[in-house]
DNA sequence: CCCTGATGATCATGAAAAGCGATAGCCAGA
DNA sequence: TCTGGCTATCGCTTTTCATGATCATCAGGG
C-alpha cells in the first residue's frame, strides 16, 4: 500500500467507476481494476463491491477513505516542509468572510505581495462554517472566521475586532422605528451567514419581528437594497461608514455585547506552518497593522445620529 | 515520491549511512543511494550531505523528517481501520504507570483478554512523561498516566481516582514524628515519577527536609525498604493495603487535595480508534468496572483507612 | 608520502511491476 | 432479446526497481 494505490483508491471511490476513475487518472481501466484488487488483495478486505453500473464503497472501503485526504495533505505538507527554505514561497490558500474581505484584508494582501512576491496568494470567500471546513479538510491553509469558533484541531487567532451596526434606510431615527414597520425584511448574505442570526437575534431583543430574509451576494447590493427601504442589516460599522457618509443609509449602533465581533484567523494546528504562513501571520497580527484603512469620518448628513442614541464617533476598530 | 522512499528516507537517516540503511532495509547500497538520489531530484533539494565517513542530514532533510513517522502511522492507521469490521482484534499497545499497573490493570486486563481473545494486548510501564511521550509519537496506542495531563493531541478520560497515603515504618505513629529522624530518606519508583514531586511537596509542607531519594523498579521492594525503617514513600491507598493488614508498615492519610490523584487514560484524539480501543475503553470506563478489585479491607491496626476503592463513580466523569 | 579501509556514485543487467489494448462476461433497462 | 456500459482477465510492452561489480573519494595511520 503506497500513495499511488491510494490516489487509485480515491479516484473510483469518488467517481464510482473504474472507467471514469481511469479516465481522470489518465490511464486504462484495466490498470485501476489491476490496482485496486492488489490493494484489496494486500490487506485482506474487498473495498468495492462491483455491480452492472459500476462500484460502491462496502464497509472498511468507507472506514478508509479519509485517510487517503489526510496521507495526502502530509505528503504535500513534507514535500513542502523539504524545500521551504525560510523565504516565503510557494502557494498560500486563504479563505475570508465577505466582509472581512471586503474591509480589511485588501491592505494586508496587498503589502503581504509586494513584500513577498514569491508566494502565490489566493484568496476564496466563504461562510465561517464553510471556511472552517476547509481548513479542517486541507482545502486552505488558513482562514479569516467570525468568532467564536472552537475546534480541537484549529489554532485561533484574534486578528480584528468588529463593531456591528444595524444599517436601515435613512427615514429610520432609531431602532425602535423598526417595529413599526410592517413586513420587514433583513438582507443578509448567505444562509450560512453569521451576522444573520445575530441580526436575528438583535431584533428579537427588541420585539421586531422579521419575515424571510432577503440573500446578496455583495454588500453593494445589500446597502442598496437597504438604501431603498427594503429592509434591514447588520454590518460592521466600518464597512458601512462610505454609504452612511453619504448619507444613503442611517447607522444605529448597538450595546457593545451585541455589536462586538471578532474575526480570527484559524489555521490547522497540526499542519505544516510554511515561511509563508509565518510571514503572513506575523503580518497579520493586530500588532503589526501598519497599514492604516480608510478611517470613517462623520458624515455631513442631517441623521447625523446623536449621543443620546448611544453613537459613538467612528474610529479605527483595531 | 511514495511511502517506500521515505520508508529509505527515515532508514539512511537514522544510520547516518547509506551502507548501513541499506542493511536494515535488506536491500543493497546502490539501491538506496539511487532512492535517495532520485527523492532529492523529484522534490527538488538535497536531502543529506555526502562525506567520507557517511551522509547527514541537511537542513531539508531534518524538516522532512518528522513527517515520515506521522505519514507511516497514517498508512497503518488506513489499514487498521479498513481492515477492522467492528470486532475488537489486532494489536492493542497500552502502557500504564507501575503502580496503576499493579493495583488496577490486572482484572481489567484478563477480564478484556477473556472476552476478547482475539485481541494481542501488550502493556509497558513507565512514568507519565514517557508514557504521554510514547502515545503522542504514536509508539502506544494509549497509556494509563497520573493527572493532571494537558496536551492538545491528547484524548484524556479519568478512569480510577486514587487516594495517596503516606507509608513509614511501624513505629512512625503520625507524620510529624518523621521530622525528628536524621537523614529521612524518600523512596521512589524513577527520577520521572509523578508521585516524587508530590512526595517532596508533602514533607515540605509539614517543615520535613529528606535527602537525595532511593530509587526502585518494584512496589515490593519499596515496600521492603519502608518496612526497615530506610525511608518514606508515598503510594495509593489501595497498593499498600496488604502491607499495611500485615503489620508490616504504617499508613498515615493526607489532607483530600494533598492525597487525591487522578489516573487518566489518554490517547491521540486523531488517531484511528479502532473496535479494540472502543471495547477497550468501554471497559475501562469507571461506570462499566463489574469486576470486583480486592477492596482494601479495614484491618485490625491502628490506622484505618476508609474503604473506598478508588474507583470514580459513573456521574463525576465528564 | 602513500597505503588502507570505509563510504557513496555509477553502470550494465536481469527481474519484477506497472501500463496498455483487446476481449470476454455480466447485468440493467429499452 | 438486444444494447450499452461496466468490470475481469489475458498477452504484450514499457518502465521501474534491485542487484552486483566497479570506480572515485576521503580520513587516518604508518
Amino acid at each position: 500500500m503506497d500513495a499511488g494505490d491510494l490516489r487509485v483508491f480515491e479516484a473510483v471511490a469518488r467517481s464510482g467507476s473504474m472507467n471514469r476513475a481511469a479516465a481522470t487518472l489518465h490511464t486504462v481501466q484495466s490498470n485501476v481494476t489491476a490496482r485496486i484488487r492488489a490493494l484489496e488483495a494486500e490487506i485482506g478486505v474487498t473495498l468495492f463491491e462491483r455491480h452492472a453500473r459500476g462500484v460502491t464503497l462496502t464497509a472498511a472501503g468507507q472506514r478508509m477513505l479519509p485517510f487517503v485526504g489526510r496521507i495526502t495533505k502530509l505528503f504535500a505538507d513534507a514535500r513542502s516542509a523539504a524545500c521551504d527554505d525560510g523565504s516565503p514561497g510557494g502557494a498560500l490558500l486563504l479563505g475570508s468572510l465577505e466582509t472581512t474581505a471586503a474591509l480589511r484584508l485588501s491592505p494586508l494582501l496587498s503589502r503581504f505581495a509586494r513584500q513577498h512576491p514569491q508566494v502565490r496568494l489566493a484568496v476564496s470567500t466563504g461562510t465561517t462554517a464553510r471556511l472552517v471546513a476547509d481548513v479542517i479538510d486541507g482545502r486552505l491553509d488558513g482562514a479569516f472566521v467570525a468568532g467564536p469558533v472552537d475546534h480541537p484541531r484549529l489554532h485561533r487567532e484574534v486578528v480584528f475586532c468588529e463593531e456591528l451596526v444595524l444599517v436601515t434606510e435613512r427615514a429610520i431615527r432609531a431602532p425602535r422605528d423598526l417595529a413599526a414597520i410592517d413586513e420587514l425584511k433583513t438582507i443578509v448574505f448567505q444562509i450560512g451567514c453569521c451576522y444573520r442570526q445575530r441580526l436575528d437575534a438583535v431584533l428579537a431583543r427588541r420585539g421586531i419581528v422579521v419575515t424571510r430574509p432577503f440573500e446578496f451576494g455583495s454588500i453593494e447590493a445589500i446597502l442598496a437594497c437597504v438604501s431603498a427601504g427594503i429592509g434591514v442589516t447588520l454590518l460592521p460599522k466600518a464597512v458601512v461608514a462610505e454609504a452612511w457618509q453619504q448619507g444613503r443609509v442611517a447607522v444605529h449602533e448597538l450595546a457593545p455585547e451585541e455589536a462586538a465581533v471578532e474575526t480570527l484567523f484559524v489555521h490547522r494546528d497540526d499542519a505544516y506552518i510554511s515561511s509563508a504562513m509565518t510571514a503572513f501571520l506575523a503580518m497579520a497580527r493586530p500588532g503589526a497593522a501598519p497599514a492604516a484603512i480608510a478611517a470613517p469620518v462623520t458624515p455631513a448628513g442631517t441623521d447625523r445620529p446623536t449621543g443620546r442614541d448611544g453613537f459613538r464617533r467612528p474610529e479605527a476598530v483595531d
